[in-house]
DNA sequence: AAAAAGCGCAACCGCAACAAA
DNA sequence: TTTTGTTGCGGTTGCGCTTTT
């Protein structure tokens, strides 16, 4: 007997509504199972993104927020790719989700930054501060925007329209180290606050111990 | 106005870890 | 203990839409 070729590709608002019915029966488990059982011509791995990244009734599907992009940075920054790890810190965001976001949105960003960085220390020496009273301050949003209008560097329309929403978002991307490790700079209240410090702004802690 | 380039996102692929037989 | 099947993860691709030239 001849197996129905399975289908790849685009899912279609039926087969949506197929799989959905079929997890409510039997359960988001044995995705091989399922996909046999419930007559979809797709893969039991097919059945299983599909479900993950965009049928779960507890994903969010708007825009990611300014907390959760600052939660990313600092979980990447720790973790580096381990995009499932990070997104078991974002309630209703995947992993693919956030690995999207982080090579559309974060990646160039951060490039963009230390590129921007590099290039003002060797050209702009004296508009760039690089130390602050013990702290070493490479750069913050408004230190860049000011930075590059003072320097004659010809931008095009893109990286003007890059730099301006750089200036306008926050938090931004910056790279600030304090003299005393255990402290870190909190981007989204621009304040250093203690590792160890009781009071966590955000929902989830930052650090588990490891 | 049209072509080219850039971008965002869904989905696929390969591999490793894990579980069951 | 070994084999086989399943699940989960990270990297990559393809496609449609938007923006730029």
């Amino acid at each position: 007997m001849q197996e129905l070729k399975l289908r790849k590709g685009p899912w279609a608002e039926e087969e949506d509504e197929q799989l959905a019915a079929a997890v409510a029966i039997l359960g988001g488990r044995k995705w091989d199972a399922l996909a046999k059982s419930s007559g979809l011509r797709r893969s039991g791995k097919s059945c299983r993104l599909r479900w993950m990244n965009y049928l779960r009734p507890d994903l969010k599907h708007g825009n990611i927020t300014a907390e959760e992009e600052h939660l990313i940075l600092e979980l990447h920054e720790k973790w580096g790719n381990k995009w499932s790890k990070i997104a078991q810190r974002l309630p209703g965001r995947t992993d693919n989700e956030i690995k999207n976001y982080w090579r559309s949105n974060l990646k160039k960003k951060v490039l963009v930054l230390e590129k921007s960085n590099n290039s003002l220390s060797s050209e702009c020496d004296t508009a760039c501060p690089t130390s602050m009273d013990g702290e070493s301050l490479l750069f913050n949003d408004g230190i860049l925007g000011s930075s590059i209008e003072s320097c004659d560097v010809p931008q095009s329309p893109y990286e003007n329209r890059l730099i301006e929403w750089m200036s306008n978002c926050t938090p931004d991307i910056t790279k600030i180290e304090h003299e005393d490790e255990s402290w870190k700079f909190d981007y989204y209240h621009s304040e250093w606050i203690s590792e160890d410090c009781t009071t966590n702004i955000w929902e989830f802690p930052l650090w588990d111990g490891e």
